[in-house]
Order: C-alpha cells, then structure tokens, then sequence
DNA sequence: AGTTGGACCTGACTGC
DNA sequence: TGCAGTCAGGTCCAAC
C-alpha cells in the first residue's frame, strides 16, 4: 500500500517524465476514480488544454500543479500504481485513469481495488485543497519534530500504532512504517500515545524520518497481500522488521513476531519481547 | 472533541 | 474442481 516513500518514489519517476508536457486527452474509464468534479466531460474537456509545471507530493498523495492555476491531485489508496508509457501499449481493466500527452506518451493510474482517486482544484496552495486543509506537517518536514509529536499526542488515549496512521496528526505514514517506526523506538504499537515518555517521543519522530528516508532510497515497501510495484514494475527494497512478518523471527532479538487486532479492525505488528 | 466502527473494493488465500 | 467466506487497508462518514 502506497505510503510515503511509496509515493515519493513514484513522482520522482513520473516527473521526469511529464513536466513541462502539453495534455492532449483524458480517459477516465471508471468515474467513480475522479472524486472532483463530478462532471467526467467537462474534466476531460478542460485538462486536454493544459501543461504540466510541477509534480510534487503531499503525505501520500501526487499533485501536478497545471499551468491553468489548477492542482491535479492523484490518490493511490492501497492499490493504485503509476507509469508513463506510449499510448500503444495495452492495458488492462484496473487501468481507470489515462492522461494522453502531446508527444503521445500516457500516464495511467492503474487500481485494482479502487481505493484511490483523482481530484482536479482551483489554485495554486496545495495546503488550502480540502482534500488537505487538516492535515499534519509531512512527515519528512521540520515541522514534524519531537516538540510538535510531544503536543499532539499529550492526553490521548488511542493506540500510538493508530494514531501515527492519522494523516491530521503527521502526513505521510500508514501501517508499514507505523509498525516500522514503533519497532525502532522500541514501544509497542498498542500503547496508549498519550504513555509515552518525552524520551520515547523523541526516538520515535527520529524513526519516523529515519524509516522513510531508508525507504524512500530503496524505492519503497513491497510486503504482505500487496503487490506495489514502482513505474517501472520493481519491487521496493525496502524490508520492514514486522510489518507481515507474523511468526517470524525479529531482527532484534529472535522472538516471534506477534500481530493484533485493534478493535476488530487493522491490524498491528510488533515484537511482544523487546517492544514495551 | 475524541474515539470507534462500518463501508467501500477486489485479488489472494483458506476450507469444505 | 469449485465455490463461499475471509482478509487486507486508506479514507471518509456516521454515531457514540
């Protein structure tokens, strides 16, 4: 599932490819995949005129910042990948979203599982987006540090496994490197946040950065039922310590690795001897 | 306001 | 072999 360095690495790889291209056309096979606006043609009708200036990245999500004073926002949800590729190259039935550039080559959102989306919006301020005006500081900003974990997470009583997954708190981070992140610091994701020790905050958004910077380098995480691959069709290099490792030894001390269950829902991963 | 839980979706897997 | 059931999770929304 396509998280952070996930969808880092996907715009480093896209970007190359498509900024400063002219749009041509767009298909949107399923409508459900564009989120806003509602109106399929008039989308397609109004993108084919644009140029693409800039591709960046807001926790999870890409955004393509279009010469038209307009922000083209693509969610992957847990299944999405991208490429570029020709517009002769065949695709398939998860390919919902096509992007058609002068120089005929495309870009395709491709997800399976429909979790993902697509958003084009007036302006030119990625954070003024309602799809991000609450959102926490990205991850990988300054703004995320020690001081700022340390106020967000005082009093609260959901699990710290849970709440670093909460994109209002800290942009960026879902359940492979919440679990990541816990194991580094050595506390276990089923904590209440609000426990933890001013010491323990601060190792922890040190290993927040700390995972996703190795992650991003490696090209992301390929683990568990996903199948992320990045726009060339790898898979990332990066290996979680618990992360669907259920049962299997952990890197730190051999013990098995344990998941459970918050509450009928996700799931978390973590080592019952070395994390407390 | 903080928190919980269900819905969405479909490929992969399990069990009979 | 085939079919039903379960699981996975990012995000949104309704309901305590």
């Amino acid at each position: 599932m396509p998280e952070l360095p996930e969808a880092e690495t996907i715009r480093r790889q896209i970007a190359k490819k498509i900024i400063g291209k002219d749009i041509r056309e767009a298909s949107i096979t399923d409508p459900a995949i564009l989120r806003y606006p509602p109106d399929v043609r008039r989308f397609c009708r109004h993108i084919k005129k644009c140029h693409i200036l800039a591709v960046t990245r807001r926790g999870k999500a890409i955004v393509c910042r279009l010469d038209s004073e307009q922000l083209l926002v693509i969610r992957l949800g847990m299944s999405g990948t991208m490429k570029v590729v020709p517009a002769d190259v065949p695709f398939d039935r998860h390919v919902h979203f096509r992007l058609r550039f002068a120089d005929n080559n495309e870009l395709r959102l491709r997800d399976p599982r429909k979790f993902g989306g697509v958003y084009l919006r007036d302006g030119s301020n990625v954070d003024a987006l309602p799809e991000f005006s609450h959102y926490g500081p990205d991850a990988l900003s300054d703004e995320f540090n020690a001081d700022y974990l340390a106020a967000a997470l005082r009093g609260r009583k959901v699990l710290i496994g849970v709440v670093l997954m909460d994109q209002h708190l800290v942009a960026g981070i879902g359940k492979i490197y919440s679990d990541e992140a816990c194991w580094r610091t050595k506390v276990a994701p089923t904590r209440p946040a609000g426990s933890l020790s001013r010491a323990e905050i601060k190792r922890l958004a040190a290993a927040v950065k700390e995972c996703l910077t190795e992650a991003i380098g490696v090209r992301g995480t390929t683990a568990g039922d996903n199948s992320y691959v990045d726009t060339y069709g790898l898979a990332g290099g990066f290996r979680p310590a618990t992360y669907a490792r259920t049962g299997q030894p952990c890197p730190r001390c051999d013990t098995p690795i344990q998941r459970t269950r918050m509450g009928g829902g996700r799931g978390l991963h973590y080592c019952p001897k070395c994390q407390k």
